[in-house]
DNA sequence: AATGCGGGGAT
DNA sequence: ATCCCAGCATT
């Protein structure tokens, strides 16, 4: 739920607005108020760096000045154009557009944020900049910059992806439009994401609308906005036998590729669909090591999280019954005390079961 | 609600 | 390496 006070609602626009007649940055779109030059700085700045967009606009312009010569085009050459600026579907339908605006709108762009958005490629943003900016209409307009400077000077909890959240941003960026300011202060709020308000260090001693920032405040800017939940990660149930023959232990060590290369573990792996722990536990130590063992009592259960999944640990006290160990299906395998243990490397998900051996080893002697 | 779509700059 | 960029269309 996004409150503003009404100190934020009066001065942050004004502020915004004064602070971007002074210091706004020169790029080439700014100043003109032609509709179509508008438009295509617009398309080109989707997703797209004013840095990167600058020699593509003017030469775009150059090559085509208007609607109509644009619709007049061959679509490689308007792609030969846009070569080395990344996502093409945007001057596919770009060209498409145009050929729309000379056939249905008598080649001038539309002037309403409702029917420029029946052009192929010109969204809810892309439709409420050129109508603000060109038009001088009060619409608003919700881009990434926007989106982060409204969740930080609200303090806007929840990830800004949610539909939800969304709506309520797109109400709140119309509410605080000055009348009749839409344009300037549209770019004031990007102007601001861009230059100050930036995702990972912003700049908050130089913003203008500091005081009146909720996020500021708390000292929460820079976990703000809220990046969506990521997806669950897959699980694994894993086990692994904390073998002993008299008063050594079996350890082995992965194989030097992949995950935790080279690292020694406790015998053991994956549980497989229907099968208990202890038969599972009992294969693996089997397969990995070639040895017999009798699995005893459960000792630990470690949760873990890696970079794309995650395990449960089942970690059970085993006793040696036969065979000889030998790495089968790892590299390396070793028969050593407790006090030994210190020495090898575990990966982080074995450090609780060490933990509790050396635990219970002082109390058991 | 999730993805695919490009390429580059900042960290 | 990862994030993010004046988003949109498609599924």
């Amino acid at each position: 739920m996004i409150r503003p006070t009404n100190r934020q609602l009066h001065e942050a626009p004004e502020a915004l607005l004064a602070w971007f007649r002074r210091r706004q940055r020169e790029m080439p779109w700014r100043g003109t108020r032609d509709p179509y030059a508008i438009w295509i700085s617009e398309i080109m700045l989707q997703q797209t760096r004013v840095t990167a967009v600058t020699p593509y606009y003017l030469r775009f312009l150059e090559r085509f000045p208007t609607v109509g010569a644009l619709a007049r085009a061959r679509l490689g050459t308007v792609l030969k154009c846009w070569e080395g600026l990344g996502y093409y579907s945007r001057a596919r339908n770009l060209h498409q557009a145009a050929k729309q605006i000379v056939r249905d709108f008598g080649g001038q762009l539309p002037r309403t944020a409702e029917e420029l958005q029946t052009l192929p490629g010109v969204g809810r943003y892309t439709a409420g900049a050129v109508a603000s900016m060109a038009f001088g209409l009060d619409e608003p307009v919700l881009d990434g910059n926007v989106t982060r400077v409204l969740c930080r000077v609200f303090r806007v909890a929840e990830p800004p992806k949610q539909q939800a959240v969304q709506k309520q941003l797109w109400r709140l960026a119309r509410k605080l439009i000055p009348p009749g300011e839409a344009g300037d202060f549209n770019q004031a709020m990007m102007e601001l994401g861009a230059t100050i308000c930036l995702p990972r260090n912003p700049r908050c001693d130089s913003c203008p609308i500091c005081p009146l920032c909720r996020a500021h405040r708390y000292n929460e800017q820079t976990r703000l906005p809220r990046k969506a939940d990521k997806k669950p990660l897959p699980h694994q149930t894993i086990v692994a036998g904390v073998i002993r023959k008299g008063p050594r232990i079996l350890i082995d060590r992965r194989r030097p590729e992949g995950l935790l290369g080279g690292l020694w573990e406790f015998p053991g792996g994956k549980v497989r669909p229907g099968e208990t722990l202890r038969q599972a536990l009992r294969r693996e130590v089997r397969e990995e090591t070639g040895i017999e063992v009798r699995v005893g009592r459960q000792i630990a259960v470690v949760q873990h999280a890696y970079s794309h999944f995650r395990i449960t640990l089942h970690a059970f006290a085993c006793e040696y019954q036969s065979g000889t160990a030998k790495p089968v299906q790892c590299d390396d395998v070793k028969w050593v005390t407790v006090e030994q243990l210190s020495q090898f490397a575990f990966p982080k998900a074995n450090h609780g079961i060490l933990k509790q051996l050396e635990t219970s080893t002082k109390n058991t002697e």
